[in-house]
RNA sequence: GGAGAGAUGGCCGAGUUGGUCGAAGGCGCUCGACUCGAAAUCGAGUAGACGGCUGAAAACCGUCUCGUGAGUUCGAAUCUCACUCUCUCCGCCA
């Protein structure tokens, strides 16, 4: 959420942001309704002031055993008055919000301006794709061939959009998890939070999924409730509506969860294979970072992301999204894009963005300064550390033998009992 | 699901015959004194949001907030109703 009294003060300045984002013309109405709450509130409030210096008044008279019948009178109305005027500022505040809520945040100025994905920037390539010498498949054929990926029973249970891992397959998901979990709480610092899969309405405004995207959301029916689409839900929605201190600043969290996505609005793309499903996994990574950090914590969080591709010798790129390719509550966004030889491009697995102080006005999240005691809102982060399904196909893709077999990675090997091949066989497990 | 208790400031915790209560006290924190320095001790300060004033801020003034929402009243942390959440006991259950 925008700060209202920053569109206030410039808001020329706020709407030549907005306009890279391609939002035209809300701050007008903004504006408007912003000056009249204002006017009535003054309005209001000098009558409140009235009724409370008369309230006291009353006390004394009476206590005095003076008659106060007509001062009481006279308040009464005003009462009248008061709730009318009370009424109609809620109402204007109440649209004022939907404005605020539904306006994206504002690009930080290295973020390149652009109207979709041509616009981004490719910051860096790590690793070389591999030649093949004989034609590689895509990672359906491969896990469909292998019996480790099975889409026609997921479809029996699920429809479409759904995946049933088997075998080595489901091996291979749960060690990736486990894999990154590790790294992250291990090597890079994050405490793992196991967080629940559904949240309310309130945690979702909070983050920004709400109101705007409901549809790309699962809801609970007959409840106040959403399947997470990402573990960045909960896991900045801990912290909601808390006052934290500078010290125990910066916090970094990991989690893994499925996540849950509608997918609406997105027929026809990657209808095969498990790059777009309405449940995959994934292991994210969350900070809560005093202000001044959070560009340093950003371009740390997506080090610590791009190190789990390196571990696998998965070859990446990091791509510095545009202005009109990033989400609503980011200010700035790298993408990691694995390579997929079937693809014979990089595909995204990962999303790392700063959203400043955009989650944290929403989700009223404050720190004390150590210096004054001031409070401030903090900066939130947020990074897929990486997604896992998109993992798996990378691997197979990537692993993949002339005999349909895969090799592999070495670090994965621990968490697969030492497996070191996956190949096709009735009684793998 | 049944019965009961509770929700107050960064934290703990007083405050229910309605009237200087935004709220005692303690802890914590900030500043100062003492000290070579620290601890201890002493003194002072210390809720937030919104609005006015201002170029902006501070100071100052006002409004609102004692789980949330509504109600009674000239006036509500205190009374009424609904809801949410927490805790205890009973039942059921992975």
């Amino acid at each position: 959420m925008l700060n209202a009294k920053v569109i206030r003060a410039n808001p020329q300045k706020v709407a030549q942001e907005l306009q890279k984002r391609n939002i035209d013309g809300v701050l007008d109405e903004f504006l408007q309704l912003d000056e009249k709450r204002r006017s009535l509130l003054g309005r209001v409030e000098e009558m409140k002031n009235f009724r409370n210096t008369s309230s006291q008044q009353i006390g004394k008279m009476k206590k005095e055993g003076n008659d106060a019948q007509e001062l009481m009178e006279k308040v009464r109305e005003m009462g009248q008055d008061i709730k009318k005027i009370d009424a109609e500022i809620k109402d204007i505040e109440k649209e004022i919000e939907n404005i605020l809520l539904n306006l994206p945040n504002i690009p930080h100025e290295s973020v390149p301006v652009g109207e979709d994905e041509e616009g981004n920037i490719e910051v860096r390539r790590w690793g070389n794709p591999r030649k093949f010498d004989f034609e590689p498949k895509a990672h359906w054929d491969i896990g469909s061939d292998l019996d480790i990926l099975d889409f026609e029973r997921a479809a029996k249970l699920s429809g479409a959009r759904f995946t049933v891992y088997k075998g080595p397959g489901a091996l291979l998901e749960r060690a990736l998890i486990n894999f990154f979990l590790d790294v992250h709480t291990q090597e890079h610092g994050y405490k793992e939070i196991l967080p629940p899969f559904m949240v309310t309405a309130d945690c979702m405004v909070g983050t920004g999924q709400l109101p705007k995207f409901a549809n790309d959301m699962f809801k609970v029916e007959g409840q106040d409730m959403f399947l997470v689409p990402t573990a960045e839900v909960p896991l900045t929605n801990l912290y909601r509506e808390e006052i934290l201190k500078a010290e125990d600043l910066p916090i970094y969290l990991t989690a893994y969860t499925p996540c849950f996505r509608a997918e609406a609005g997105s027929h026809g793309r990657d209808t095969r294979g498990i790059i777009r499903q309405h449940q995959f996994n994934k292991v994210e990574l969350v900070k809560i970072v005093e202000p001044q950090k959070s560009y340093d914590e950003l371009e740390k969080l997506t080090a610590d992301a791009e190190k789990v591709l390196q571990l696998l010798e998965l070859p990446y790129r990091v791509m510095l999204l545009c202005t009109g390719d990033m989400g609503f509550s980011a200010a700035k966004t790298y993408d990691l894009e694995v390579w997929m030889p079937s693809y014979g491009s990089y595909k995204e697995i990962s999303s790392c963005s700063n959203c400043e102080d955009f989650q944290a006005r929403r989700a009223n999240i404050r720190y004390r300064l150590s210096s004054g005691r001031k409070l401030d809102y903090v900066h939130t982060l947020n990074g897929s550390g990486v997604a896992v399904g998109r993992t798996v196909a990378a691997i197979l893709e990537n692993y993949q033998q002339e005999d349909g077999s895969i090799i592999v990675p070495e670090v994965l090997r621990p968490y697969m009992r030492g497996l070191t091949e996956i190949k096709r066989s009735k009684f793998t497990s």
